[in-house]
DNA sequence: AAGGAGTGAGAAAACGTTTTCTGAAAACGT
DNA sequence: ACGTTTTCAGAAAACGTTTTCTCACTCCTT
């Protein structure tokens, strides 16, 4: 029983012998090309129906120099956050028939210069969400990757897209909602100390501050998880602020759990704010005031800019921002007397 | 200014010529091949960095009929369950330098096999999460897909491992621990209807009603969001349970908002459980009594057993089950008197 | 010193498509 | 009816690698 080609994946060749044409003729008439006579396209759809033929993706993507798929780097696919913005790309690209190849940096920021560049060989481009990154990392990196579109990080490189939160104005409307409760010691707990997003809550506080003067604006170490959140409850009591800017929802969700559990009422004792919005903030107890990030449509827009990228070259829109939506909810309240 | 090759990609022809060696010599030295003379090695990994040459993916995979990559059909990418084992596979086959291309169906059960068909032409093989596909459909997809790993369904078809969360096992936990609880009346919220897992529980269920007699168990209709507890208050209060078995986390989370919008008490008047254990599931008000599901660790021995299919071709374990483990929290407490 | 084994590099085939180029036949105009 | 254009299918090149095969050379053995 000689195994000649026994069970060989079956492949355009196959095709094109069953149906007595040449190759040439079966890419043509599986591509739609119009200008292949009727009969014939019949016999080879006939052929390819009962040889069951799909054609191989990657001699495909060969020959076109394009895969159709696009590479995502995200920090940490265990954030909501990046969960959404992820979920965004991969269901607007969907649509124009185009897939996303994960790159979890795991929150490891050395690898992601090389998990990027690996994602970058296999795709037609990327989505680059690095956080922590420094500038000068990222500027060294852009003309390996493009095309590419960047989430929450500017750059002076031309033809890079990029969609920017505009974290500053979020924080400050979140601290003059505060204000407005008749806060007047407030604290900020702050994110990872090198993240961009918490560079610009750091900026758009310091506006606040300066229109503020009256107000008294502490700023504590913080992180970016429920965990770092849970265990600033100390450092928030201590700091007497009646008012906490919590970095994000996680952190926001922490704290609420840590203040519970130490008996402080929130709202009545203290006002707690998150960031982001994620799909959890509206359930926690009390819900969460916090700014709404629309991550999603970030991740959409990323999208669409990047088929801008594929499709003519270039982009229009260099640089799409993104307003913060205040959601006033019920762990919020005015300042105890 | 002629054009000629001015920016092309640099590919191994590049650093061959640059080198002044063959293509056969550059691969060898790019893969490591021993059987190369040092200095002309040197001399290639010289050119090869000074032209900053990196292989190209796709021609690689043409030529060794591999991809490095597999794909994951996920039923929704917005479900915390379908994320967090996505999250297991991507980080265990990023371990063994493996990349994971994403296959939303978006709930679009029909899509499924259309979408998974799709992904196994550019990757290695596919891990399918689709609970909704019928039978026979799946059954009929398995030869096709191979190799494949399959989440939360079974089949027959050998080659084809599955890992199952035993859920049968874990609704009667819980129905076990509300029943402890003093509950003689328990509703079961339940889950899609033609959700396989919602089908395990019903099993669990009838176990559980042949066991305990006297305790009166009603099924009511539901669903798998939020919304889908939230809006099922009405039908939970008319019921006349005081013990309800959540189809799953966000279902019970839902449900605790409506009945706190309601004024009804949670865990005094009503008990509540989820199921999953999703990261947020800790920190409802009252937190969550649920059975914890190790979907990430699902994720990383759903990569487990592809690595294994990938390599011999076979894996020893077809079938691996995994038990939730009852978490008791405050949802749940003693039957009102 | 001659022959055989071993070493290491290049030529070329292979992977599975698409597409350009070529050429034959058909359609058309005069 | 002849020449010109058009239509359409096949041959072959191209995409960028890996790998087999071949062959020249060196080194060792006798």
């Amino acid at each position: 029983m000689g195994r000649k080609a026994a069970n060989r994946r079956i492949g355009i060749t196959d095709v094109a012998q069953h149906a007595g044409v040449s190759l040439a003729t079966v890419s043509r008439v599986m591509n739609g090309n119009l200008s292949v006579d009727p009969d014939i396209a019949a016999r080879v759809r006939a052929a390819a129906t009962e040889l069951n033929y799909h054609p191989d993706a990657v001699g495909r993507s060969l020959a076109l120099g394009k895969t159709d798929t696009i590479g995502v780097v995200v920090p940490d696919l265990a954030n909501p956050t990046f969960q959404a913005m992820l979920r965004g790309v991969s269901r607007a690209a969907a649509q124009d028939g185009y897939r996303v190849l994960i790159a979890d940096s795991s929150e490891v920021s050395s690898e992601e210069a090389i998990l990027a560049g690996e994602a970058r060989r296999r795709c037609d481009g990327i989505v680059l969400c690095a956080p922590r990154m420094v500038d000068a990392e990222l500027d060294a990196l852009i003309p390996s990757l493009h095309p590419m579109v960047l989430i929450n990080r500017n750059t002076e490189a031309p033809g890079t897209p990029s969609l920017l939160v505009d974290y500053g104005q979020g924080i400050q409307a979140l601290a003059v909602h505060l204000t407005g409760l008749g806060h007047s010691r407030i604290a900020f707990l702050s994110g990872p100390p090198r993240s961009a997003s918490n560079g610009l809550r750091l900026q758009g506080l310091e506006k606040f501050r300066a229109n503020h003067p009256g107000i008294e604006l502490t700023v504590l170490p913080g992180g970016s998880s429920f965990e770092a959140g849970h265990e600033s409850v100390d450092g928030i009591l201590a700091s007497g602020a009646t008012g906490v800017l919590a970095f994000n929802d996680l952190v926001a969700m922490g704290l609420l759990s840590g203040l519970h559990e130490r008996g402080v009422r929130v709202p009545q004792d203290i006002s707690v704010t998150g960031f982001d919005d994620i799909p959890f903030a509206e359930y926690t107890t009390p819900p969460l005031t916090t700014a709404a990030v629309p991550i999603t449509e970030v991740g959409e827009q990323a999208w669409h800019r990047m088929r801008d990228l594929l499709g003519d070259g270039a982009s229009e829109n260099l640089r799409t921002t993104f307003q913060p939506d205040l959601q006033q909810r019920g762990s919020s309240g005015p300042a105890p007397a």
